[in-house]
DNA sequence: AACTTGCAGAGGTCTGACCACCAGCATACA
DNA sequence: TGTATGCTGGTGGTCAGACCTCTGCAAGTT
């Protein structure tokens, strides 16, 4: 899956730092989790200013390919891959996305995600779906907590399917949505609905029966939208300093 | 489609700057192609240094919403949304997307896009598509050219499909898909069929009959896949500055 | 053994200078 | 009069080096 050398990037240096680990990537001695030499070093051994080097860093971390650690260091992003975290919220306040789009975007995936994750997912996929689905039991009481559970066992659906591109699209969709949800009062009645039907999916992807995991998916999100169309959005009380809620990377 | 402010950015000020820029695109006072202040004054007035102003301006550009042109200015984009124009093929670069996953990908998004366009698309994107058409005809001997038209083709239906935010993910799959095929040579003969299936392609869609334009999308990338699978990539001989051959906006 | 402190190394920010590019206008020439 | 030429102002691109802040760890203290 290798592409020209696009040069359709900022500015000479910029994609001449983008090309340069784009190259190292490619031949395999970068590697995702590996760390990058310190800004100092790194600019001079490219020599270029550090500015410069910083900029062409900073496309990689809009871009999600690189991730920067203050005090510590930068390293190849290791996680799902994802197309820069806030890209589809910021291009949704520009371009004014609306809800209806959303669902319809996410109808599409999802199902076709459920379908293939029935057909391929692994002995591991299935153990760390049952995982989530038990702790969404376990805070049925607790919205935020629940949510996060919500979120991670459509994110492991998308690994499952076996198609990283997939995933990577879901994965995208997943973050917008998750901020979307995260300040929104969601009612106790609506999380038991939802637990079941995520019950139901699991069974069928578990199964192996895609056709089933994939109506499974598709009849949860119909109620799903149906349901958000009843909600009544929550007045954000003051940032009161948002505890470590970051979903963390599935296994 | 609002969201929380993702306290996710590299650091403390390119989030405030993106904050800044958002808010002031949700709030309607930055369209797209509006032009932002010039660095040094921006700076100043956001009270803090050009080098910090510009990490954040580097953020937005590498996420396709802002667009800065040397010696002229800095704009927010105006085009069709996209994920940042390099994204996919940088992620590809890191965990080796296989040519099977795109067209898997592919497949799933442009059939239901092909449906979609069948149902909402307007006049005006029917024109768009048969005018892309003739030029398919008119450049049949001339890949390059051709190619341009084709997947200025598929961008039209996307853009016909009246979800943007299923346009944005075709459009940053076309780009890296233009990128490989780019490289790639391919027989006069499958461009014969290639034209005929398009027009299959575009007759459903102009009809409104949304099944035979899914079905006729289908049928297309088969096939295209099965002739990729027979082509040889052809040699790249010492970068022969590739003549502008960007895909300009579809009307 | 547990806690505290200090330091070294890494990223984050600032400043101000200079370079490169583009557009428009004024001048010179045909 | 019309066209070519060339200057100039404004804007982004790059650089250098200094200083700030955060993190992790090791040495020292209790």
């Amino acid at each position: 899956m290798q592409a020209g050398k696009p040069q359709t990037l900022d500015t000479q240096l910029t994609s001449h730092v983008v090309n340069y680990i784009r190259a190292r990537m490619e031949d395999g001695s970068l590697k995702p989790g590996d760390r990058i030499p310190p800004e100092r070093e790194f600019a001079k051994e490219l020599k270029i200013s550090r500015a410069s080097l910083r900029m062409g860093i900073g496309y990689l971390a809009a871009m999600g390919v690189m991730k920067v650690r203050h005090g510590v260091g930068t390293f190849v992003a290791d996680g799902p891959a994802e197309f820069g975290k806030s890209s589809l919220g910021l291009l949704g306040a520009l371009h004014g996305f609306k809800p209806w789009q959303m669902f319809e975007v996410r109808n599409l995936l999802e199902t076709s995600l459920a379908a293939l994750a029935a057909e391929r997912g692994r002995e591991a996929h299935f153990t760390a779906l049952a995982e989530e689905v038990a702790e969404m039991y376990a805070t049925i009481d607790d919205p935020a907590q629940y949510l996060i559970h919500d979120v991670r066992f459509h994110r492991t659906i998308a690994q499952a399917s076996g198609n990283p591109i997939l995933a990577a699209l879901m994965e995208t969709l997943s973050t917008a949505l998750y901020e979307e949800r995260r300040i929104t009062a969601e009612r106790a009645k609506d999380r038991k609905m939802s637990l079941e039907a995520h019950r139901e999916i699991y069974r069928a992807i578990r199964s192996g029966n895609s056709a089933e995991a994939r109506s499974a998916m598709e009849r949860h999100l119909r109620s799903a939208e149906s349901e958000q169309a009843t909600e009544r959005p929550v007045h954000r009380r003051g940032r009161k300093r948002q505890q470590k809620t970051e979903l963390a990377s599935a296994p």
